[in-house]
DNA sequence: AAGGTGGTTCCAAATTTTGGAACCTTGTCC
DNA sequence: GGACAAGGTTCCAAAATTTGGAACCACCTT
């Protein structure tokens, strides 16, 4: 399926650091001939996964993938309901909860709770981390046998944030302690300033694993606030496991925080 | 681009009716082979583009959707395309626009699109005005209800200038009279010697609106001025709302101006 | 066992894709 | 006006990919 191949590693090019792209920049990103590029991005066109400002040039993801991202599990049990636990949980702490899912070695941020706390961690929705510098992304490594992590992550380990893991060792070690204590939590990671507890959640049906955390200030959230928090989430955790299933060990059935 | 086009019209099968399909509905509907399908499916499925429950074995936009999907959206909200529009209609009129939100019986600007006009109407961003004395602003109240305009006029009806509704029954009357004809318009309000014409906009999906006018100088503005801009306003009003899903009245849904 | 669903693989013919070269349009600068 | 750059488009022959029918597979139900 080249033609389709190479389509989508020009959609790949697109992401949050850079939403739109001109003809040149596509060119660069993916090594392409010229004629090849303008082939593929009129057809990317004119099928509607892109779309062409008029007065710039630059293309940017079409309608379709608005139409199409809208229906992206938007009818999932597991995620709806820990969405409506969640929403509990950020109304009595007033932080801001995240649900996030694995792809490779990242996360990607499905769904956004805010808190009523005025001191708000603003994130989309649909942005990609590195799930090794995430409370619940390495909540969910941890659930991941070993051999899966290490297909995961890069052969080049990626540059994280000074608090993060900073190479797999480290990285197996942080996992193993969540996996021992039940607690992954970070301060100061993939966000300066923010730090965060969470935990994994999966389905025991259909095997879907899913990231929740609640994140906050550093300095702004005393210790107690924090003690408060993971009391929340293990409850959380405890019932959310019940009503899916999820099989876990008990031993580290206890929340688990993380950075975010 | 065969195997691409066959791909979008898999693409094309999934929607709100159908956010989920099993192998033998995608060949159903698109009437292809099963080998040809199986292919395109898998295909699919590997680049991210859909994704498969591994229970019920049904296929389903996948994540790559829900991250191109919001880059989508981040560049086309409300305000943003509201904004684009505006920074047109300012270029040909030569006249300042303004977008507001309602909060409570106020107005809070967001955003300005200067003109070219050497006489310049100037307002910083987040200044709160009494949206019963602009035009924009009862463009939107006309579109709320009674009781929620009552709910938000004070019970002490505050001060307005001369040439605003200086009671509720008087408000009352303008935003019928705005309700009747489409048309919100003032000179010499909430600016002394500035008049101004707007409309609101509501997004169909999620029920946000928003206040958008063009000020101008009353006197160094000719009838003939005005009327240009009411044609522009209305041609933008139309353009907006069918992009926003803006459900109103034909008999309301030529352009409001009002003060400002 | 028969039948159904959800696939996968093989194969030769048909179709599409590819990249380099030549070309086009528009705008900017000297 | 000429030169250059950005953003493309089209042509062409060789290479690559795609196609659909047939055969096959795994699993489940009756």
């Amino acid at each position: 399926m080249s033609a389709l191949t190479n389509a989508i590693e020009i959609l790949r090019c697109f992401s949050s650091a850079r939403p739109d792209l001109s003809f040149a920049d596509v060119m660069a990103l993916t090594g392409k001939p010229k004629s090849s590029t303008s082939r593929l991005l009129r057809a990317l066109r004119d099928c509607g996964l892109l779309e062409q400002d008029p007065h710039s040039r630059r293309y940017r993801p079409g309608l379709l993938t608005f139409e199409l991202g809208r229906l992206h599990r938007a009818h999932d049990d597991l995620i709806s309901m820990a969405e409506r636990e969640l929403r509990e949980v950020c109304a009595r702490t007033g932080h801001t909860g995240y649900i996030a899912v694995l792809d490779g070695y990242e996360q990607v941020v499905l769904r956004i709770v805010p808190g009523s706390n005025p001191l708000r961690v603003v994130n989309p929705p649909g942005q990609r981390t590195p799930a090794l510098a995430t409370s619940n992304g390495r909540a969910m490594l941890a659930r991941l046998s070993d051999e899966d992590i290490r297909a995961r992550v890069p052969a080049t380990y990626p540059k994280l944030p000074r608090n993060s893991p900073q190479n797999f060792k480290q990285l197996m070690a942080r996992l193993n302690e969540i996996r021992r204590t039940g607690a992954s939590e970070a301060a100061d990671e993939s966000i300066e300033g923010v730090g965060s507890q969470g935990f994994a959640l999966k389905s025991g049906e259909t095997g879907e694993m899913i990231g929740i955390a609640v994140s906050y200030s550093v300095q702004a959230t005393t210790a107690s606030e924090r003690a408060n928090v993971r009391r929340e989430l293990a409850a959380m955790a405890e019932k959310l496991r019940r009503m899916t299933g999820d099989l876990i060990d008990q031993s580290v059935a206890r929340v688990q925080a993380g950075p975010r």
